[in-house]
RNA sequence: GCCGAUGUAGCUCAGCCGGUAGAGCAACUGAUUCGUAAUCAGUAGGUCACCAGUUCGAAUCUGGUCAUCGGCUCCA
């Protein structure tokens, strides 16, 4: 029998049934035999082994595309679980999928792994790589499976095996050597396509990422096409590295994380809070463009504030409380409840919705120790939040409005960002009803402002949805800055109403929103964002003013003074050394405008700007370098 | 909180099988007065995270605490 076999060129062949993927894509291409590592058969992923009984689309997944190298990293972590059996008896296999840079193993083994060991396992991996064992893929039904994993003493797979959905009958399983392990596949067609890999990493992972299973050892690892591949990706990490915003906050002398003040609370130092200041007052004014009113609420509030409002019930794990004159106050983890006696203060009408109150408000949060991290996870932060309470018909005006400033300010500072629309979680309170409604409510924003996003189930606040805004640091990892909630419950809570044109009483609805987040967290991710080479709007210096001898040092001493008249950020570097030796020091430090000063300078009563990047602006007069920099700012550059 | 690793001068790091600490850079002082990414010389700087224990003797060995790093869980 022929079956009629199309290419993505829309070519055409007339093959036998019981050819393989591969041996079509040969036929058609030569060279699939060398770049293809699957294949796709109508549309799904599988591998170049198998077998087309109809007609069927085929294309090739080369090694070199994303969905190429995610299969080639899928192989790899089989062949270091494969290592890892060999060299340590008794380890258990779990689960090991390819990752966004990379692949893991999750084992359960009563040794702990250490750096030494990945030699070994290396070592090993190689000689299977060497040896070119075919994978080989095997369906059998799901009793049998569970009989071949639970005689193997894999109790891990086995409970993999006992929870798939009950229509499935059939599992696979591939081999390679005498290694066999549960799998969807697909695979590459042999351990011998395998050219590059490194482990990089080892650390504990909670079965099934449940806090409350048992804790394995996982095993990180990278995988690529080739050698050159791989040391490109090891160079960019060592890149990012440099651009770690704890490291610059030290050398650029922003702010520390102090053992003896205590841990995850930052001190800001002079050019830090100047850069935080700079982005505080940008952010105040945006607010009050847009409607906004400025409150402020106290640090402290009675505990029975907490309770009625939830956060005693829900949130009291992460919160400090405090006794004074017998009486407990909660420091406050979030800033909504000032804000809800601000509107309870009189009698609102809807003619006065919807009303927006934003607070640089400081929290305080008891988190776990481990998840603390620089800027980025702190005990202390101040959030740019606001709570906006509207009638329901106004709800999607106001979210729209929401992530409008979102977008405006991510492109002020250049950040590409990711959505997640999160849904009710386990422990959470209010009516279905409401929760439905403030879902959709935040669903028909984005959608209504064309926003493509994900949804994360069960990863909503407790009192109501949200939509969570994400950038991403240097190593790639995702930092929720932006979220805008949808809140019934609040309003409810504290009886919360405003009188209607009916005349009557009625609820109103909160959402309560952060822009940069925390200006902590935005912090760290802004620095790592620009590698701490801060536009010149937000530079915490500016200018430095380079002299090339000692007798330049009163001219200088005149241009700084006359910089710091005209409002920019100004430094000297009048110390006895050569000017290449400034010149390196204000490179490091990453100021835009190093001014050089000399006798040609003081003569003409100029300055020589120096950029950054290291472009030589020429002579000019101190009044027009003065009108470049207030340009740059005025640009936002 | 959990798993693993780490903690020595301001920073980066040496310091072996226990005999009370060392380099480079930075800092300070002096010389030099120099034109676009490091001038030379000298000086000073450490309760070896902290607390116990073992030992004649601990940076080194043991236990605990704190903190940091990489993850997991949680989260702005």
């Amino acid at each position: 029998m022929n079956i009629k076999v199309v290419f993505p060129d829309q070519q055409e062949r007339t093959l036998e049934a019981g050819v393989t993927a591969g041996q079509a894509l040969m036929d058609w291409q030569k060279e699939a035999q060398t770049t293809a590592v699957a294949a796709k058969v109508d549309g799904a992923l599988v591998d170049l082994s198998f077998v087309l009984t109809k007609d069927a689309t085929v294309a090739p997944i080369a090694v070199s595309s994303k969905e190429g190298l995610a299969v080639l990293r899928h192989s790899i972590s089989h062949v270091m679980a494969q290592a890892v059996q060999d060299v340590f008896k008794g380890a258990k296999v779990t689960i090991g999928p390819s990752i966004e840079d990379g692949f893991y193993y999750d084992f359960e083994y009563a040794e702990a792994f250490t750096l030494e060991d990945f030699e070994k396992i290396e070592k090993r991996m190689r000689e299977i790589v060497a040896a070119d064992y075919p994978f080989i893929r095997e369906e059998m039904p799901r009793d049998e499976a569970v009989r071949l994993f639970a005689q193997k003493g894999e109790d891990y797979k086995v409970e993999l095996i006992r929870d798939l959905p009950a229509d499935v009958d059939i599992v696979s399983i591939y081999r390679d050597g005498d290694y066999l392990d549960l799998c969807r596949g697909p695979h590459i067609p042999s351990t011998g396509r395998i050219k590059a890999f490194k482990l990089l990493s080892v650390a504990g992972a909670y079965w099934r990422g449940d806090e409350r299973n048992k804790m394995l050892q996982r095993i990180y690892g990278t995988g690529f096409a080739d050698e050159q591949a791989l040391n490109d990706y090891l160079t960019l990490i060592e890149e990012a590295k440099k651009r770690d915003h704890r490291r610059l906050g030290r050398e650029l002398d922003l702010f520390q994380v102090n053992d003896e003040a205590g841990a995850g609370l930052v001190i800001f130092h002079p050019k830090g809070m100047l850069l935080r200041y700079l982005i505080e007052e940008w952010e105040r004014k945006e607010h009050l463009k847009r409607g906004y009113d400025m409150v402020m609420g106290p640090q402290i509030l009675k505990v029975d504030l907490w309770k009625k409002s939830g956060h005693f019930d829900h949130y009291r794990e992460n919160m400090y409380f405090t006794e004074v004159d017998e009486q407990t106050y909660g420091i406050k983890p979030m800033n909504c409840l000032s804000h809800m006696l601000i509107y309870k203060s009189k009698i609102r009408s809807y003619r006065d919705l919807p009303l927006r109150y934003f607070e640089l408000g400081t929290v305080h949060r008891h988190e776990k120790t481990g998840v603390l991290h620089g800027l980025m996870r702190v005990r202390q932060f101040t959030q740019d939040d606001a709570h906006i309470l509207c009638m329901p018909e106004q709800l999607n005006a106001e979210i729209r409005a929401i992530a409008d400033f979102v977008n405006y300010a991510m492109g002020i500072f250049g950040f590409e960002y990711e959505v997640e629309l999160s849904t009710r979680p386990e422990h959470s309170i209010g009516a279905d009803a409401d929760w439905e409604l403030a879902t959709s409510a935040l669903e028909n924003a984005l959608r209504d402002n064309n926003i493509t996003y994900d949804v994360n189930e069960g990863d909503g606040a407790f009192y109501g949805p949200k939509i969570d805004f994400k950038l991403k640091d240097a190593l790639k990892r995702k930092w929720q800055c932006a979220t805008i909630q949808c809140d019934f419950t609040l309003p409810e809570r504290f009886d919360l109403n405003y009188i209607g044109a009916d005349g009557e009483k009625h609820r109103p609805v909160m959402l309560h929103r952060v822009i940069l987040g925390a200006i902590e967290r935005f912090m760290g991710v802004l620095i790592e964002h620009y590698a701490g080479a801060f536009p010149v709007w937000l530079a915490p210096t500016q200018c430095v003013i380079l002299t090339v001898t000692d007798k330049h040092i009163p001219y200088g001493r005149a241009v700084h003074a006359r910089l710091l008249e005209a409002g920019i950020r100004s430094e000297t570097m009048f110390d006895n050394e050569k000017l290449g030796y400034k010149i390196r020091q204000a490179q490091l430090q990453k100021i835009p405008y190093m001014l050089v000063i000399g006798d040609k300078e003081m003569e003409a009563q100029t300055v020589a700007p120096r950029a950054r990047d290291g472009q030589n602006l020429g002579a000019m007069p101190v009044e027009q370098l003065i009108a470049l920099v207030e340009d740059m700012c005025e640009k936002k550059k």
